[in-house]
DNA sequence: CGAATAGTGTCTATAAGACATTATACT
DNA sequence: AGTATAATGTCTTATAGACACTATTCG
């Protein structure tokens, strides 16, 4: 407070993905094979510095997205999850993470970009049960994407962001049963999800079939906060590992 | 991808604190006057630099709070609200902002942070209707502080990090009715809290009285996450309540 | 005793959870 | 016809919302 010429230090502001996704009803996210030093050869979320001075943090999100994933940014839901910043967390220096939560509908898309050819879609149990451990701070960040996701199922219309299009509702259905990881009944979530105006609209009179009773159709409806809202049983949910500090009382 | 020696660009890293609390009934947030360019003499919210390239981000946070607010960050809810990085939000430069979210009890203590003379509690509702412009991005920091704090009241137990150690149940329904800006009705009120298990304790026999009937205190209990939680009343529905519009029946 | 605040009970409407059968297409 | 998937209705229980009175302290 008393140094006339202090200058602010400087930091490397990276961005990382947790990229999410539903494949053959089960949550998968997109990891990497980290190419270089540090931690090369390990599996981390995709992800990299900033291009420029000048870049915004959210087209850098955008960036490494379409670089490491080959995926279009316009077509996708993608929010910021938060920032990593301890001082330790990279060896190359002092370098901030802003983290961005993409979720993805299904792709038939092989990933095919340049820098990814180490990139692949895992299963978000495997990395959950520590199958592969994760470069960084990555665990902790997937874990609070995970924890993003799943919360905000409940009260936001964030489900039809893994759907194409249109979808029918029991897609809709294993959508929530894969990231919440429960098993729902049919016939309740059918009600809810139509009672909810606004979250699901009937797409025409198409449908779509496969060996049974085709489906009808239907896409996101203009509604993105869920009242009333579609809410997990109770917890076997324990908190998020967000740094939130609780008050101490004396 | 090409360029072998590239090398990231830097940035400065900043704090900015939205700081609320409750005085009089009204939520309240902290703002100072801003005593260096750019936009000196505005108001703004408390923030500043990292202090050195060491120095942790939620660090930095509690400093500033000690600095700008003085307020000790060991009895305060403190969680990380986002991150602002727009390349042109600060004319100096490059200047990446993580922000955070404070909720503090009400506070006898008066501002004397040194730095922080031009500080004061300004009531929400001014700043929302524009009364202070806030200077950079922070009327949006602001405004999503807001929305969080709304929002984590329904499902977690944020609204004890308003009141002291121990509190009455209305003044909890206090807390409720200045965040959200709306009326509730106390019986409807107490039930909904007292069936919330592990949301609030009583604290003792203890009593404190105003010239009523002495009040109950209770503490805030072990559980964050709210089951059931204490939703808001629906957002006003755009146009003429329609009926039913499910989806035609052949 | 009057004023002020705390605390409670009941009724109704809506939502949640459990549960089985019918409908429509395909092979 | 058999199989596979979609779609729906009802009952019971829990929670939400509306509503008015009694209880306890103070001056």
């Amino acid at each position: 407070m008393s140094d006339e010429d202090w200058r602010p230090p400087a930091v490397l502001l990276a961005v990382d993905l947790v990229i999410l996704t539903l494949r053959s009803s089960r949550l998968h996210v997109l990891l990497v094979e980290r190419g270089i030093e540090p931690h090369r050869g390990e599996q981390a979320l995709p992800g990299g510095f900033l291009n420029n001075a000048g870049e915004d943090i959210a087209a850098a999100a955008e960036r490494e997205l379409r670089e490491e994933a080959d995926l279009d940014a316009s077509h996708l839901h993608l929010e910021q999850l938060g920032t990593y910043g301890a001082p330790d967390r990279d060896p190359r220096g002092r370098v901030v993470s802003v983290a961005y939560l993409a979720i993805a509908p299904r792709l038939p898309r092989p990933l095919a970009g340049t820098d990814a050819a180490a990139a692949a879609w895992r299963p978000v149990e495997d990395v959950d049960t520590g199958r592969p451990k994760l470069a960084f701070d990555h665990e902790r960040i997937l874990a609070d994407g995970l924890e993003r996701a799943r919360s905000k199922l409940e009260h936001s219309s964030l489900a039809t962001a893994f759907c194409d299009e249109t979808f029918t509702i029991s897609e809709l259905q294993q959508v929530y049963e894969a990231v919440w990881g429960v098993r729902l009944d049919q016939r309740n979530f059918y009600r809810k999800v139509q009672a909810v105006k606004g979250f699901i609209l009937p797409a025409g009179t198409s449908r779509r079939t496969t060996g049974g009773r085709p489906a009808r159709l239907f896409r996101a409806g203009p509604r993105t906060d869920l009242h009333p809202p579609l809410v997990r049983a109770e917890p076997p949910h324990e908190g998020p590992s967000t740094p939130d500090r609780r008050p101490a009382r004396r």
